[in-house]
DNA sequence: CTTTGTTGTAACCATATTTGTTACATTGAT
DNA sequence: ATCAATGTAACAAATATGGTTACAACAAAG
């Protein structure tokens, strides 16, 4: 099963933000026409980057602006903040397997430990990448005087 | 989002097998009851791992075997074969970027070798532990007269 | 203090995926 | 031939995602 969307579209928006805010007010509009999706969409995935201190959104005047330095925003701080995947939680478990069966009755916890390595070494990974990185690549290709 | 539990449920199902293939015919309805899931998902499933070499299946007289030495199935196998993520396709991407936008235009590029990298270290930790590790663990608990 | 543009959120819908269920043709051994 | 089991189709239920409309709350500007 692919994760969502939503993640790929949060590197998109806060790349975004930082590449037009000095320039632009960053709306929600404004971000709906660079990514192809509803504003909507937006204003919900934003609102999840807010609460984890990600980006700063201007109730009423309106925009939003990067929160931090984006050498301190890993792509695991964004992948937290959009994916509710708990520690430990990443392998789905079918419920209840059968007490009586020694398979049954030991599966998970035999399992947990190592699916738990997985997930760390995806989310090391993850943390190893920051929004500098994307930005950088992005310098190449930029022409700043071009928006959306 | 979880990984489905088509991954924890066959890593169960040839734990099983591989458990009481010598004293039991495995049949579906073996699998059922000591998983807990309904014997057509189990089918299926062993559909799936059959066709990845992992299990091999009697049409007709019926029971289920192990394919090949359980320290040569690694949990990367059995995730390939019953989860459909092809390689690079592990995030979700959201459809049309505005290609007149430097963001929108580049993001994709820009993201698929470091989310590649991402799938790469889950999938390296994938391949580095097996079944026999699993079983090896279950030897603690196992009491094999007991069956489901 | 009213207007204006924006955010935050509710309500609802469409679609896709997963899991469960019933049903049954096909198969292979006895 | 019988019988138990597999393979698979058809459909249902539950869940998650993404889209859309609508509107109250808000902050700034006139």
């Amino acid at each position: 099963m692919q994760i969502s969307s939503r993640f790929t579209l949060a590197v998109h928006i806060i790349t975004c933000i930082d590449t037009f805010q000095n320039d632009y007010k960053v709306t929600s509009e404004f971000l709906a026409s660079s990514t192809n999706v509803n504003p909507v969409i937006i204003r919900r995935l934003l609102g999840q980057l807010k609460n984890a201190g990600l980006v700063e959104v201007a109730r009423g005047s309106g925009g939003a602006s990067v929160g931090r330095p984006l050498n301190e925003i890993t792509f695991l701080d964004i992948y937290k903040a959009v994916e509710c995947v708990e520690d430990g939680e990443l392998f789905h478990f079918h419920e209840n397997p059968n007490d009586k069966c020694p398979v049954g009755r030991n599966i998970h916890n035999i399992l947990d430990d190592k699916l738990r390595r997985v997930q760390q070494a995806m989310e090391n990974e993850l943390s190893s990448i920051t929004l500098a990185d994307v930005t950088e690549d992005l310098e190449k290709y930029l022409n700043k005087t071009q928006t959306c």
